[in-house]
DNA sequence: TCTTGTGAATTGTTTCACAGCA
DNA sequence: TGCTGTGAAACAATTCACAAGA
């Protein structure tokens, strides 16, 4: 295939294929067909296929695609192949349930530094890490932090925002419900919790 | 305009713009162009009037677009000018949390029931709320609730799934970290924490 | 003059159909 | 025979440019 950009939304999926691939590749399976994989994760089989293409063909025709190549692959490109290292803001409810979910280790990813604005909290330990003051945000310098998850209120988010460039993130998940301003060179990735949920009663109606 | 299917991308922005338009409401302003609308979003001014245009123009030239009577218009198309009640399916970290959310509210929706499939946390009282067996699913149908939020682990989710729409549910909002299949007019939206997340060290290392 | 509303152009993504390799 | 890889077609969403109303 002569070069094409890769789709955004191909992107967007490979973390999906990845997390289907470890399972397939924990139960034993060596090769896996674009149908079948298609089958568990509800996307069409030739959209699979168009994906994996854009990396060069790594299958096998007749035969399928080789689970555990395709998962180093996929790290490859994702730059997952390396451990990386996430600072959580905001330790309220939200912040505590990332902080215990299984979920992140999976890829690769550690939270290794937590902040707090509350006075109350700052100071407490939460699995083996001392909670600190947004006021020193800028430590994470130091520790080549370049990952942020935001989950604090919407009207602290932009000044946090900021002050999280500052101190060099590059890139940030976030969960509060507003768009925040950064420069072009940041990544956000927003996770709106309740504006997804309010889409439902809409598609319900329709039926 | 001629009629046009509304795009879905369009349907996921309202949300976003309802929100907003809220908070415009609570500051005391009346009025509000597409323009200052945008820069508060970081959405395109060209694309807010389209969006707003699928649903009759009911801006004003010159003025702009009437607050009070905009958020009543969006409220009405996403359904949410009526009470919405879900039911939470798994009361861990992420579960309590969500039941903590002070998002929901705001939309109109209301966990009006918690299920658990351990047994420690059955009859477990949470925000006055009992927390049940995930045997007894089927009483939600007396309740009349149509949406579920699905916090189980994803080995456990395509059977809730099934019995939540034994159980009459419409639409579902899924946290489990897979794909859960359901009859067509089932909506499903599935929030993936941790795979939002893996995407940002690849856009990274491109800057 | 300001700002909406919208056809047309552009860009992006998915689907199709099938050639070609194991 | 089964399944990949990929141009081309179809579809979808965004961006542009500008006419027209307040």
């Amino acid at each position: 295939m002569r070069y094409r950009r890769i789709p955004d939304e191909t992107i967007r999926r490979l973390p999906v294929y990845l997390r289907a691939l470890m399972e397939v590749s924990d139960s034993g399976q060596e090769n896996i067909s674009s149908g079948k994989l298609a089958g568990f994760l509800g996307i069409a089989p030739y959209l699979i296929r168009k994906d994996f293409s854009y990396f060069g063909g790594f299958g096998t025709r007749g035969k399928g695609y080789e689970v555990g190549a395709l998962i180093k692959q996929i790290c490859k490109i994702l730059k997952l192949d390396v451990p990386n290292k996430a600072v959580l803001v905001g330790v309220g409810n939200l912040g505590r349930a990332l902080l215990a979910y299984p979920g992140f280790r999976a890829f690769g990813f550690e939270i290794a530094a937590l902040f707090d604005a509350a006075s109350d909290k700052i100071s407490k330990k939460i699995n083996d890490l001392v909670v600190k003051s947004v006021s020193d945000l800028a430590d994470i310098k130091e520790q080549g932090i370049r990952i942020a998850i935001i989950t604090v209120p919407g009207k602290a988010a932009q000044q946090i925002t900021d002050e999280l460039i500052d101190a060099g993130i590059k890139s940030i998940l976030n969960f509060a419900p507003c768009h925040i301003n950064v420069p072009k060179r940041v990544k956000v990735v927003t996770i709106n919790i309740a504006m997804d949920l309010a889409v439902l009663p809409y598609y319900m109606s329709k039926k």
